[in-house]
RNA sequence: CGGGGCGUAGCGCAGUCCGGUUAGCGCACCAGACUGGGGGUCUGGUGGUCCCCGGUUCGAAUCCGGGCGCCCCGACCA
């Protein structure tokens, strides 16, 4: 197996190597898509049963809605339509006949689910609709990335109906929270939750809530989002409702999603220049237990002795143990960190003698010796102790990369050049056209208007008309 | 859609400029032996529509014409 890209020679390159030497992905057929390898899968799903289960605890329930949407049904809304009608894969043949009406896949299910909550709402009564699916979407985008853009992608879209808008608006902060909380303490990425601008939010909502992270390219990612729809999509497909007065009400609406694109961050956010690190709440193997041995009688008590351990281990932790014969310790330790598992347990003839094992971690790289006895809490507690320094890196990676910026000049200067830019801290005087200029000229957007944000008397660093508050700048993927 | 790169074994590539034995190398794979605490060594072996179509030629991976596809960089976006 070939050695990684440095990722600072060439960030791209390496993250590519990682997915496809990693086996987390391959390129399909089709330019753009994407085949998930088990390894990748195996993530998803722990990412997909830690988020259902807040969504469930959070009093959601799943469905599922079809695939196909009737063109028409894109068109109701005139922000979505202009949203994403460019990028929609139209089927127009069915059957070996051309069809009546041609049948749009799927880029997000607002459309056809608010077409059918007009069915399933009349009453305050049937109020409020908690729902969420789990599905794939298709977006025909013209540059794709593995994990960070395919042209169809897994997500999740929560889609809820609300009788007032303090409780859609309520309920669009409450998942941005699950978001947050899922970041920090599955993913071990800190994010900043904060507040879409105009020209970034979802085509037809009133308002987008985001959380954004920093890469260890420099560059920021959304991780997430959450929508506050206003009544724009109960007004397209007519959806109202009787309140306790008899008065006829238009619903209010939120949706909300996170994708498969979490992958791309796990990999960007903690990889080094070995490969990935997994956090291991989401790692498919927490612990690897490499056997070592030499003669035939060696590799009979080394197995044995591992697989008493794996049994041991088993209870408290997803632990895989690599007895394969055809390649040898070595290649199986780069092996496995380039794939991020944190903790791996050699054990060879010198261990069994002394009761020991050997205890290497991922993330810092430092092997220790310890007896068997109490592995098992040991290394619940250093798993612990891995998802905090991963979270702690990142944190101080991103804020040793986060700048207050005031001038015009220095903006222009942390913007320069290829690669990211990190995370800047500058006043803007709230226009889009200003915000339009300074994409155009620096590549940087705004990524998002922080939540809680400390108000501030200051002036745009483009313009110089005054501002209230900063803003936080970054060339985002 | 613009710019760049590439298409030859499962993967990575050489050969193409300047046409000519049986298309080659590394890795992987198969068999065996020795090995085994940080990406093993040796011996033998399997595996090819040279992206596609057409043309030139006694002869094309190589020259000419046309087409297709993928990757990377930008514009669009989770």
């Amino acid at each position: 197996m070939p050695g990684l890209t440095n990722p600072s020679s060439d960030y791209s390159a390496w993250y590519n190597e990682v997915v496809l030497q990693g086996e987390l992905a391959d390129y399909a057929p089709v330019r753009g898509c994407m085949i998930i390898r088990p390894y990748g899968y195996a993530i998803w799903e722990l990412m997909q049963q830690a988020l259902d289960g807040m969504f469930k605890e959070t009093g959601h329930q799943n469905v599922y809605f079809p695939l196909l949407i009737p063109e028409s049904f894109l068109q109701k809304e005139a922000e979505h339509v202009e949203g994403f009608a460019p990028e929609c894969a139209v089927v127009t043949h069915g059957g070996g006949k051309k069809l009546e009406e041609p049948l749009v896949i799927r880029p997000t299910s607002e459309t056809i689910i608010w077409n059918t909550y007009r069915d399933w709402i009349q009453s305050y009564r049937d109020l409020p609709l908690l729902y969420n699916q789990w599905a794939n979407v298709l977006r025909w985008e013209l540059r794709t990335r593995l994990f960070l853009r395919t042209l169809e992608f897994l997500w999740q879209e929560g889609h809820t109906a609300h009788a007032t808008q303090e409780e859609a608006v309520e309920e669009t902060h409450r998942m941005l929270g699950v978001y947050r909380r899922f970041a920090e303490e599955w993913m071990a990425l800190p994010v900043i939750p904060g507040i879409k601008t105009e020209s970034e939010k979802f085509a037809g909502a009133v308002q987008t809530l985001c959380i954004e992270a920093m890469m260890g390219d420099r560059r920021a990612l959304q991780a997430g989002t959450s929508h506050f729809l206003g009544q724009n999509f109960a007004k397209a497909f007519d959806v109202t409702y009787q309140d306790e007065t008899g008065g006829r009400q238009h619903v209010w609406a939120t949706s909300w999603g996170v994708s498969t694109r979490l992958i791309g961050a796990l990999i960007m956010g903690h990889g080094d220049e070995k490969g990935l690190r997994l956090p291991p709440r989401l790692a498919p193997y927490q612990v690897v237990v490499v056997p070592i041995y030499k003669t035939d009688e060696e590799k009979t008590a080394v197995l044995e002795s591992a697989h008493r351990l794996v049994d041991f281990l088993k209870t408290s932790a997803r632990v895989k143990l690599d007895d394969r014969d055809t390649v040898r310790p070595g290649f199986k330790f780069n092996e496995w960190e380039l794939r991020g598992v944190p903790l791996r347990v050699e054990m060879g003839p010198k261990d069994l003698a002394k009761g020991q094992v050997v205890l290497a971690r991922r993330d810092t790289g430092t092997k220790e010796f310890l007896p068997q006895e109490g592995l098992a809490e040991h290394v619940r507690a250093t798993m612990d102790d891995i998802h905090r320094t991963l979270f702690e890196q990142a944190k101080a990676f991103r804020d040793a990369n986060t700048f207050r910026v005031d001038t015009w000049e220095e903006f222009r200067e942390r913007t320069a050049g290829e690669g990211g830019s990190g995370f800047l801290l500058a006043h803007w005087d709230g226009a889009a056209e200003t915000e339009a200029l300074i994409k155009e000229e620096t590549k940087a957007t705004i990524r998002c208007i922080p939540l809680d944000n400390p108000q501030e008397a200051g002036k745009c660093v483009r313009t110089g008309k005054p501002s209230t508050q900063r803003v936080v700048f970054a060339k985002a993927y």
